[in-house]
DNA sequence: TATTGTTATACTCTATAACTATA
DNA sequence: TATAGTTATAGAGTATAACAATA
């Protein structure tokens, strides 16, 4: 048996790997966004779901979500109105305003989170190996914050 | 001299590493769209810039941009009236409308792109393997289409 | 005084539907 | 008829500034 003949594939430039992820982060949040809508919720709404594994104050969610304190207002009125949250004054400071699920809120977070898990075929066709080193390496380009 | 004592770091499960593609395509929109605000311009207008490496119709990026045709009018109009593109009508087909970069645009586009670059530092320290690695395990996770 | 959340405002993005001009 | 682009509309997200309640 010959060896294959497999091309040295040159290995991409940072320029050419920044479009790359461009490509992806595109690809993401076209998935996500559109599992979201088949629960009827906007991509922001969706996001701010699946942050609230853990009560969180309006002022955190503005900070995870990127945007202006004044922005989440509207966006957990919408949630609160579809009883997907509700708020909570804080008991040890009552400016504070938490942010909890709802039981239907919890159904709609993991029926997106599996949505989108079946969607992304591709990350289950990994082996550990390959698993682990994607994680090490989105880690080592992105290594802090954001959602 | 003893072996590192580095633990095994156990494989990531797929659901742990779909977060992990989260966190990672916020953080690159966050980057992106903070450099595009030093331009004075939206994300989804410098989403449009990068598109127009060559001219393409208000139909051509509306599929690229994953959103109604009717919304690219918007867009466009206030890229336009920037003096960042320009539209010329398509010989071949009078109803087609071609969407072009200015001088000013490319400027633009270059701009963001070096930004966007230098803050993702992350990248430019991936060895050339580690970049082909994570090139092929973006393409395995995300086949086809998007930005 | 400083912080949390809200409101008011104006602008951008979004999908839907109806329209025009071309083909 | 069918397609490309636009307009009109309504709803959602966005930053800014001003405000009330609380610390």
């Amino acid at each position: 048996m010959t060896e294959p003949t497999v091309p040295p594939a040159p290995a991409p430039t940072p320029t050419r790997l920044m479009d790359e992820l461009a490509r992806a982060a595109a690809a993401y949040y076209r998935q996500f966004a559109a599992m979201a809508a088949e629960s009827g919720l906007t991509l922001m709404q969706g996001k701010t779901l699946s942050l609230l594994r853990e009560p969180r104050s309006m002022r955190s969610l503005a900070e995870l979500l990127a945007c202006d304190a004044s922005n989440i207002t509207g966006i957990v009125d919408r949630l609160e109105s579809r009883g997907l949250v509700r708020r909570e004054v804080d008991p040890a400071d009552r400016r504070i305003k938490n942010v909890l699920l709802t039981e239907e809120g919890e159904q709609a977070v993991h029926r997106i989170r599996a949505r989108v898990m079946s969607g992304l075929s591709g990350l289950e066709r990994l082996s550990e190996e390959e698993r682990s080193s994607l994680l090490a390496l989105l880690g080592r380009v992105f290594p802090e914050g954001a959602l």
